[in-house]
RNA sequence: UGGGCUGUAGCCAAGCGGUAAGGCACCAGACUUUGACUCUGGCAUGCGCUAGUUCGAAUCUAGCCAGCCCAG
């Protein structure tokens, strides 16, 4: 008998390729879409279908906005509200995938649950467990994104993806099959804010509103006005409207005093940081004391840097070697080992 | 009122007789399953104003205007 597998499908190239592919393999494919905001994205809804009755297979859709309105929007815009930069897909996929996917899945009898996530899962013979690993496709890899899955169930989840090349190949085998979305746009900027303004957004979903308060330089100086804490984050260059005789960044927003404080590309760089609500995909809680090696990624698209965890004072500190450029607070760090396994991962404090 | 200095784009600023560098800011695009960063491109027919000298003036001359400083 084929084992059951439900496929979350966006209705773009990479889930619908990674159905084909499922099916290939030999599984049997069901496939669903998570509506996650109140304006459901009917097109995404419609593709999605469309690819399942191509091949043949069931399709669902969950309304899902409930979870998706208090674990990541509501979070999103409290994070804001205390001068965080918040990663929204983070969330989404801890509390949405892992999570209320997961146990739709296990309701419609499935023994796996698949996306198209640039990923891979295999079982490594080093930690005797099954692993999260980097992609192949480095470029595109969002394991950064996955860090929060649960160990256990990394068994159960497929990246029908993970053997591909690249995203180039994934539309050229959206094209083999014909599918009609086979050219249609990568995803970006955050779902739930159609018009990409998040500032906006954030001032009409925020109770209370932001706050002008002073800009100042490192040194003290007042250099001008801003218009709330929420506009701003840590490496920020643009949209401060001063104009100075080099290149001025957000260095630190004082949610107590209400500044944004600036000052040149150098004084950016830190070598420390504090990670909270971590997650280990493997097993090495018991080295932090002494201190874990690996190498660590403080942001999605940044390269990943030799570092080391340790628990000092019942906080975890992650030291890298080489100073980062804008720590982030509300940003996760993602923890790799040499191959590039994920060792686990947590928010920058 | 006398003496000195300064006036180039939104801001800072080069230029010193040969046809307006650069930086910051801003705008557009690229990149991107978060926010940033980064990259590429755009951005003064005009140099306080008015005359003049010159083939040619932001650059020299005169007058005027404005600001700053020192004297009273």
């Amino acid at each position: 008998m084929k084992e059951k597998v439900l496929l979350g499908m966006s209705g773009g190239v990479d889930s619908s390729v990674s159905a084909i592919l499922l099916q290939k393999t030999g599984y049997e494919v069901i496939g669903c879409t998570m509506n996650l905001l109140e304006e459901p994205n009917e097109q995404s809804i419609e593709d999605a279908k469309n690819v399942c009755k191509k091949l043949g297979i069931e399709h669902h859709v969950f309304d899902c906005r409930k979870e998706f309105r208090c674990q990541v929007i509501d979070k999103f815009i409290k994070e804001y509200e205390n001068a965080k930069t918040p990663n929204p897909c983070v969330e989404c996929n801890k509390y949405l995938k892992f999570g209320v996917f997961y146990e739709k899945a296990k309701e419609l009898g499935c023994k796996y649950i698949a996306t198209g996530h640039y990923a891979k899962k295999e079982y490594s013979e080093k930690y005797q467990q099954y692993v999260l690993r980097k992609s192949n496709e480095e470029k595109k890899d969002q394991t950064y994104f996955l860090y929060t899955m649960p160990r256990e169930k990394i068994e159960y989840i497929i990246f029908p993806l993970q053997d591909n090349i690249s995203k180039d190949r994934t539309r050229e085998l959206a094209e083999e099959y014909g599918l009609e979305i086979a050219n249609k746009k990568d995803s970006q900027e955050i779902c739930f804010i159609k018009d990409d303004d998040y500032q906006r957004f954030l001032k009409e979903n925020m109770k209370k509103q932001p706050k002008k308060g002073k800009i100042v330089l490192t040194t003290g100086e007042v250099l001008g006005m801003h218009n709330g804490l929420i506009n701003y984050t840590i490496g920020q260059r643009k949209g401060l409207g001063i104009s100075y005789k080099e290149p001025l960044y957000v260095i630190k927003l004082d949610i107590d005093k209400n500044q944004v404080i600036v000052g040149t590309e150098k004084e950016l760089y830190n070598s420390e940081l504090e990670a909270i609500n971590l997650n280990w995909i493997i097993n090495v809680e018991n080295r932090l004391e002494e201190g874990i090696e690996c190498f660590a990624k403080i942001r999605y698209r940044a390269k990943e840097a030799k570092a080391k965890v340790i628990n000092e004072n019942n906080k975890t500190k992650v030291i890298f070697q080489e100073p980062q450029r804008a720590i982030t607070p509300g940003q996760s760090v993602v923890f790799y080992d040499e191959e590039g396994i994920v060792l686990g991962g947590g928010k920058i404090k």
